[in-house]
RNA sequence: CGGCGUGUAGCGCAGCCUGGUAGCGCACUACUUUGGGGUAGUAGGGGUCGUCGGUUCAAAUCCGGUCACGCCGACCA
């Protein structure tokens, strides 16, 4: 990786973020146009919205289960502003196994078609309500203008779907899921958002009413991070979603969906990031620190790496996410570059000295406040007792939340 | 989907104008060297020049179609 710098964000923050995306390996462009290829450092980071995300959706209540990718056509018609809204951006099936399909079948660009159509079937009365649902899935929308995460053909999200009694409730969800996202983005991806309702016009298509969580990136541009949708009766009335409710009369439920994507990885990428390579929130990267071994020759090899090893499998008994980086063909400065490329938040040296000493050198991606300050172009290095070195990355990862 | 641009080894590029045996740097492989901020050397491997067609004795090079990517616009999580 002795390739020049990524370009800078000044120069063009543009090609900055799609240089950074490629070289820190965390996504490319697939043989398909406007489809991508996510890689394992930043799947991992997705992996990791996906766990902490999952986690705040139970603790309200939700449920997981999952609904097919493969949607009749005829169901996207339904409900007028939503057939209006995405019908331009439909991939279509027409053939199945050598035939031309009798109804062709649309990939799903967001599930409410089918999620009520199914909910129509398990509601009969107000005691089966509400229905709290989320699902981790794909979709697919035929964009004219992609960026890796940030807008892609196909992309990763979750979508929840509620339904509800009454008006009120519904209400009262759509908020509290926005709340949830705006929580998870200031304590998860370190990033400060504004709350705000949609437009008219930018409005989720056959919602009543559509509240977003906007991320302020560096380039002073917005980035909508997150919707929560209430969707009215405009569902229920078209898929046909009826309970009896308390005064015996028969009433259309009320629902609301909620969403975020892998656009969020690409939200972290630019919040944090800088001219160097990737910097991530601990809490959301996939390691967060790495071990790098120093030695000059046989012996110290032997010493360091038995030294080393002992570190790394001592952390991960501990439950930290860390990587050991053994290559031998490699010297230890080019993987120091290699590593902030790639956004891992602290890196551990261990030579000689180190194992002498029973210490390690502990170097964060950022610079921290609270500690000894750097000697002046230098990287700020923290000199930390192998005894006290759990402690440490858990006050560091804390410091770079 | 409209305008402009690009496509040659894994990555970055030269060659194209003026057609005639496909090159450079990095990366990769082997050995040696070096190792606390991108070590250095020697010897190697790897490309039907995005793709389809046309012109020509001959096409990376000229012409046309098409696909993909980038930027600007319209649309969007």
């Amino acid at each position: 990786m002795a390739d020049e710098k990524l370009t800078t964000r000044e120069a063009d923050f543009s090609a900055w973020y799609n240089e950074l995306v490629e070289r820190a390996q965390l996504a490319e462009h697939s043989p398909v146009r406007g489809c991508m290829v996510i890689r394992p450092n930043g799947y991992g980071i997705w992996e990791r919205i996906q766990q902490n995300l999952d986690k705040m959706f139970k603790d309200t209540g939700h449920e997981n289960a999952y609904f097919p990718l493969l949607i009749p056509q005829s169901f996207m018609t339904k409900e007028a502003e939503h057939v209006e809204g995405f019908a331009p951006e439909l991939a279509v099936v027409t053939h199945g196994g050598g035939k031309e399909l009798e109804e062709p079948l649309v990939i799903r660009p967001t599930s409410e078609t089918i999620i009520y159509t199914m909910f129509a079937k398990w509601v009969q009365g107000y005691r089966d309500l509400p229905i709290l649902i989320n699902q981790w899935a794909n979709v697919f929308r035929w964009e004219m203008r992609t960026r890796l995460f940030l807008r892609t053909a196909e992309f990763l999200w979750q979508e929840g779907h509620t339904a509800h009694e009454t008006e009120s409730e519904a209400e009262a969800e759509t908020l509290k899921m926005l709340g949830v996202y705006r929580t998870f983005a200031e304590e998860f991806m370190a990033t400060p958002v504004i709350t705000g309702r949609k437009t008219d016009s930018e409005r989720f298509a056959g919602a009543l009413r559509t509240y977003c969580i906007e991320a302020m990136m560096q380039d002073n541009k917005a980035l909508q991070a997150g919707t929560s949708h209430n969707l009215g009766q405009n569902f229920a009335k078209a898929f046909d979603l009826k309970f009896q409710g308390r005064d015996g009369t028969v009433q259309y439920a009320w629902n609301t969906s909620w969403g975020v994507s892998t656009r969020l990885v690409g939200s972290i990428i630019m919040t944090h990031s800088d001219d160097t390579g990737l910097v991530l929130p601990p809490r959301l990267a996939p390691n967060v620190a790495v071990i790098v071994p120093i030695y000059k020759n046989d012996e110290e090899k032997a010493t360091v790496l038995e030294f080393a090893d002992k570190v790394f499998a001592d952390l991960k008994s501990k439950g930290f996410r860390v990587k050991m980086d053994a290559r031998d063909n490699m010297s230890p400065g080019a993987k120091y570059y290699e590593w902030e490329l790639k956004g891992i938040p602290m890196r551990i040296e261990i030579g000689p000295k180190d194992v002498a000493g029973n210490t390690v050198v502990v170097v964060p991606r950022i610079t921290i406040e609270s500690e000894e300050a750097p000697k002046p172009g230098k990287k700020q290095k923290l000199f930390v007792g192998v005894d006290s070195l759990c402690d440490k990355i858990e006050d560091l990862s804390v410091a770079m939340q």
